[in-house]
DNA sequence: CTGTTAGCGCTTTCAT
DNA sequence: ATGAAAGCGCTAACAG
């Protein structure tokens, strides 16, 4: 292994790195042909392509993506801003991104645990030359409006926003018409008095679900019943405990999230209820959980990475500068009906043989 | 609210974003005096100092951060790789990480999935220029290694990496010690026959446990049963269905982590076994769903997002300068066990009232 | 085919 | 206190 011989040797493993012109130099070649060669673009003689290739080798040099954006002005990055997001919910999100951003050499500038729309927008600002696009999750009101039009025009994606703004691209989750469906189902397998665990108020997503919960009952002409919670397991068992010891007790439970769905189970089993035979209970989220507890928790599924995903690439394409005008501004993803054990109608009690099969159709290594 | 002289208005939602000259330009001053205004460093008049910020706040200046990085080769950006990670523990990480990023005004730049080493040194070598430190995770040979070297020197810090490695800065979790503590619990509580479900074969962590279980019981001097798995619930299931019918059926199972301690818990069921009477059953990492789970499941719990937190906090201090030599290169994270009923010895199978109390500790909103 | 040079947007001496 | 100018490391015309 021969020494360079510039000031820093193969070896030196402190000071600082190389630069293209120093590629250059020990190649004896200009800093224009480097970056061609290394970028295989312009047209260079073999001759020379081994030259700066092996100078780059011994130097071990490391393009500098920070100043190589300055120059193209592409990062090659998207950021993504979300909220105070936990469990399973997060980490399918960031995979769906993940893979979608890969597969496109993206990269993912991650900053999450937003719950405040002016701390979302610091956050955005941040970004303004350190990304190519945004995605924007804000369950709170409209801050993701607020937050796009602070980075001036790059080019962003909405996940979840707020309903009424269709001016800017997003993607969301049809939280009313899920709800609506699940309570729907509930009525269906014959209950009546279904009560609505509800999520935090001022949560678009959470106030989402309610509306389609009272519309659905509305519509059956069933009077509705709604009892707070906040998302939690805890808030979630607290609520259960109420419900399981009301004079007029309800015969299903429809929770806001999987989340809360749990906690009134175990609610309703120390208090002795038999699920679903006293009581019929549904989530929304279809987290891992819910297949896992006995009985099985009925839910609307959400496929998050999937969104994850679309979401990415929808963003990609804006960036890349592919079609806007033909695609909607706004995709809808609707839940899907996951029916299990925790729902079953009186009838169909008998018919529960099945459940050896599902527990263990949920994958997940560490 | 008035017009630029310049070719944009304040509206001019398209073309380009304003820079720095064009604020020294409609402030009527030299870009050296905005920078200065701007990031409160030199002296400057009030004079000048209102003239700047109002003419960035009517051209909505934002800061390039990339050309800022440039100048001040500093991203106050730290890269964090990781290998393929699932569920509650990526999520639980990733929060730790950010907490502490956002305490220190750091960003996070995400790129996980990566199972191949040389698959993650690619990944390393794009973040050159981006990032100002790194966090690596590689749960697959000394990897993290290699792709440190990559890089030149940027400050670096391995999680879970390559025990044999002293050089490098890093956090390990003790999962060979929490396996034979683990091992040992079941062994308090009376069992004899242990089997293990091993995590896959490859994986760092996996060895580990495995390791720590069969000096545990090589200890104690009880003869090892080990079948595989892959840190996966069906893995784990399909372990517990093989053992639950075999002659020897064991007495107690250690399960290499959690998810396969749940999937071995509902083959038992479906054995007709009861746990923690017929069989106990431990496993590690304490999931939340190790504590939903009927019968609780006995766990070695890490704090994960704790981990996440300290790593980053030990990368930051490197960062900044802070000092190198007084701090222990490696740091070691000992998981705690968790005794829940799934391991309950049989003298103590009355006491379990106390389970209403459980399920609920865990948090976790949406 | 290759080298020179002018920036990308910002910070930072060094004069004034 | 302020401005002019030299870079940070790289890319991309534009000449040769």
């Amino acid at each position: 292994m021969r020494q360079s011989k510039g000031a820093q040797g193969v070896d030196g493993a402190s000071a600082k790195a190389p630069t293209i012109r120093d590629v250059a130099r020990v190649a004896g070649v200009s800093v224009a042909s480097v970056s061609r060669v290394l970028n295989g673009l312009g047209p260079v003689t073999e001759h020379t392509r081994r030259k700066v290739f092996d100078a780059a080798a011994e130097l071990r040099y490391v393009p500098h993506s920070g100043a190589r954006s300055l120059s193209t002005s592409r990062t090659d990055t998207v950021g993504v801003i979300l909220p105070d997001l936990f469990g399973e919910f997060f980490s399918e999100l960031i995979r769906g991104l993940d893979v979608a951003a890969r597969e496109r050499g993206l990269h993912l500038l991650v900053s999450s645990s937003h719950d405040h729309a002016d701390d979302a927008a610091a956050a955005v600002r941040n970004l303004r030359g350190r990304v190519d696009g945004l995605i924007v999750m804000s369950p709170h009101l409209a801050s993701a409006n607020l937050a796009a039009s602070l980075v001036g025009n790059l080019p962003t994606l909405t996940l979840n926003g707020a309903l009424d703004d269709e001016t800017q691209p997003s993607i969301v989750v049809d939280n009313h018409g899920g709800a609506a469906e699940a309570t729907r189902h509930l009525i269906a397998g014959g209950r009546r008095s279904i009560a609505h665990i509800a999520g935090p108020a001022g949560n678009l997503e959470a106030e989402a679900r309610l509306a389609g919960y009272l519309e659905a009952m509305a519509d059956a002409g069933l009077p509705s019943r709604v009892i707070d919670g906040d998302f939690d397991q805890a808030s979630g068992h607290r609520a259960g405990r109420v419900l399981a010891s009301e004079a007029e007790r309800p015969d299903a439970v429809f929770a806001g999230n999987d989340m809360m769905a749990v906690g009134a189970l175990l609610a309703f089993r120390e208090a002795g209820l038999r699920c679903p035979q006293d009581v019929a209970l549904c989530g929304f989220d279809d987290v891992p959980i819910a297949a896992l507890v006995s009985p099985g928790l009925t839910t609307m599924r959400i496929s998050i990475a999937d969104v994850g995903r679309r979401a990415l690439g929808r963003l990609a394409d804006r960036i890349g500068g592919a079609a806007t005008g033909q695609q909607p501004m706004r995709e809808i993803v609707r839940p899907q009906l996951v029916a299990r054990e925790s729902s079953l109608s009186a009838g169909d009690i008998g018919a529960t043989a099945s459940r050896a099969a599902d527990p263990v159709s949920q994958g997940g290594a560490r």
